[in-house]
DNA sequence: TTTGTGTCTGCAAACATTTGCAGGATTAAC
DNA sequence: GTTAATCCTGCAAATGTTTGCAGACACAAA
């Protein structure tokens, strides 16, 4: 008799706005200003409907909620894959805020495929979304379909990879100012050369990171021109690299990787060479992925703040969403970095 | 004038079913009929229907839909932490296969709070989500939280950390037996003794887990007591552990760690005391984290194939909305693990 | 008595859909 | 000419809320 919650059954009827007010002998009107703290409803209305809502186990219906409104409080959020360390960190902290604010999250991942990308951005937009985080797939070469939505009215944000050619809030690292950073750290401890392993140009990250590694050498007046090797992100790519960067007979530099699975990568075959690290070659990566502090040598690297990252994307989209303006709305937030050093270096 | 989608601008009106019945002097109905292919609807009209719906851009109103229909196709996942790498993964196979399937995922992540498991479980329901995929918080004691809803009919689907005393389908791995194994393959090694670094009794696959190692022990006729030091589920849990065992004068063994975080923490200590490992002393883990493999020396562990149980705990889940008698979902579905033996044994 | 003011409540429409029921039209069978 | 059958379409209710407008009531001022 005395459990903690109403009485509830399989199949039983959701309890009503309109029940309560028959119960009440009062209309649904009344009873929906009451439970809204509408000022027009007498204060002890407002008890006797609030403890009758109690009793009955009343809970409003999101649903017709949001059809009256048009609008939801889902945010979507579309990452390319959510078993990434990194985008796994960014939607933790997404939700994080969300939840404080009283915001739900949707996801959906891309593959890195623009076609799915598109797919899930309608779908949300047909759940009526509050808003949609994004970063973008890695093959997405339009930005058309974001414009689309933008032009509905739908509020966006990037984060990571954003899109250049749309007008929304971004947040995103510096990354041709840490990876500047990363390169001056190298030459400063005395590499006498740095070679980049690149990622695709098509991603903007890697572009910028890959300027930050070029504009450090020439700023830096290093008499050596810049040696890249480009490829793709992952663990195979650095691996193979490494094949490439002995076959040109440099056998003492420094490695900077576009990020921490291709600097791994190239630990590891390094490590079959039986390659001295640091003092034969050094490398560096990016990202501060949980494996650079487990891998030995551990891996200098640059920390993202992922996490942060989503907080930050997710603020200022609840703000834009709740029509705060936001100071940072307008801008590119460009989150600061942090270069950690380890044994690699 | 030709732009790939459909003339719309900020604030626009959304195109109704309604617009598109004036438009073609029929009722909503016919039209409501027509676009979901009612067998009444002449084939003309059906087709004269679907064209000025496209040409006018017309999209169904999702949330209308659902109010009607009181069920949407959203599936909601709660699980501890996303960024977790075994909950990352598990949400990537959840997402690839709802979102092969027609349905989109809502996620919450309780941050191992049985408040907040509920708490979101609550707005789930609000959402009328069409079933609920769950993975139980560390603190999480009671089970009437999930009973209440499933009373209201609500379908769910438990995966790795399960609810015991509740009906319901579950996707797990035998972690018992996986442990068992993992001590046999030890003991067979050659190792005199293994220990076994243990998580909070409280957790389910942690009893489990524990229970596999004793098992092993008593079955292989070993003439040793188990040893087991207790504690989290942390890398600086298995880093103290190694000071007890030390302390206690072992200093020749294997250790079974219940998850990697925690035989990582220990292999670190191990090096600091500069004890050969396997040589001296042996470790596995649990779960194949990344890290396991990037570490020096790499880790033993046990895969739990994280992305596949995602999968299963959706299909069964889906299967189980749409009516479909899965033969699985009255079961306790064990998925099978894999040892996966690298330096550190 | 009228007018005004303030406080509280209800009617009914609106949100976009789906669907049971009924009815109109056409054709075929008796 | 009646009856039945078939095919197509529309009316109206229903889903659970919110909200503009109007009405009811009480009480005070003119």
């Amino acid at each position: 008799m005395f459990t903690t919650f109403p009485q509830t059954f399989a199949g039983m009827k959701q309890v009503t706005i309109k029940n309560i007010a028959s119960q009440l002998n009062l209309s649904v009107s009344t009873v929906s200003r009451a439970l809204n703290d509408h000022p027009d409803i007498h204060i002890q209305t407002k008890k006797l409907v609030k403890k009758a809502a109690r009793d009955l186990g009343y809970n409003p219906n999101i649903i017709a909620r949001s059809l009256k409104s048009s609008r939801s409080n889902q945010i979507g959020v579309i990452v390319p894959e959510i078993r990434h360390d990194f985008f796994a960190n960014a939607i933790s902290g997404i939700e994080e805020v969300a939840y404080q604010k009283g915001y739900t999250i949707i996801i959906s991942q891309s593959n890195e495929q623009q076609e799915r990308e598109i797919i899930n951005l309608n779908s949300m937009y047909l759940h009526r979304v509050a808003g949609i985080i994004v970063s973008v797939s890695q093959t997405t070469t339009s930005s058309i379909h974001f414009k689309k939505f933008l032009d509905r009215g739908v509020k966006m944000v990037f984060f990571d990879r954003v899109c250049e050619d749309v007008n929304t809030p971004r947040v995103r690292i510096d990354d041709m100012g840490s990876s500047y950073n990363v390169v001056e750290y190298l030459i400063n401890k005395g590499y006498k050369k740095v070679v980049h392993f690149a990622g695709p140009e098509t991603l903007e990250i890697c572009k910028k990171r890959r300027l930050g590694y070029e504009k450090a050498l020439r700023d830096l007046n290093v008499e050596y021109e810049p040696l890249i090797f480009e490829g793709g992100m992952h663990e195979d790519d650095g691996y193979k690299h490494v094949d490439d960067l002995l076959k040109s007979g440099i056998n003492s530099c420094a490695i900077f990787a576009v990020n921490d699975p291709v600097a791994v990568g190239a630990i590891k075959r390094l490590k079959e060479f039986h390659i001295k690290i640091p003092e034969q070659i050094g490398i560096a990566g990016f990202s501060n992925n949980p494996i650079t502090e487990m891998i030995s040598p551990s891996l200098t690297t640059v920390d993202q703040h992922s996490f942060e990252m989503g907080k930050k994307a997710a603020e200022i989209l609840i703000d834009e969403i709740e029509g705060k303006k936001n100071m940072d709305s307008e801008f590119d937030i460009k989150l600061n970095t942090k270069l950690i050093i380890r044994e690699s270096t």
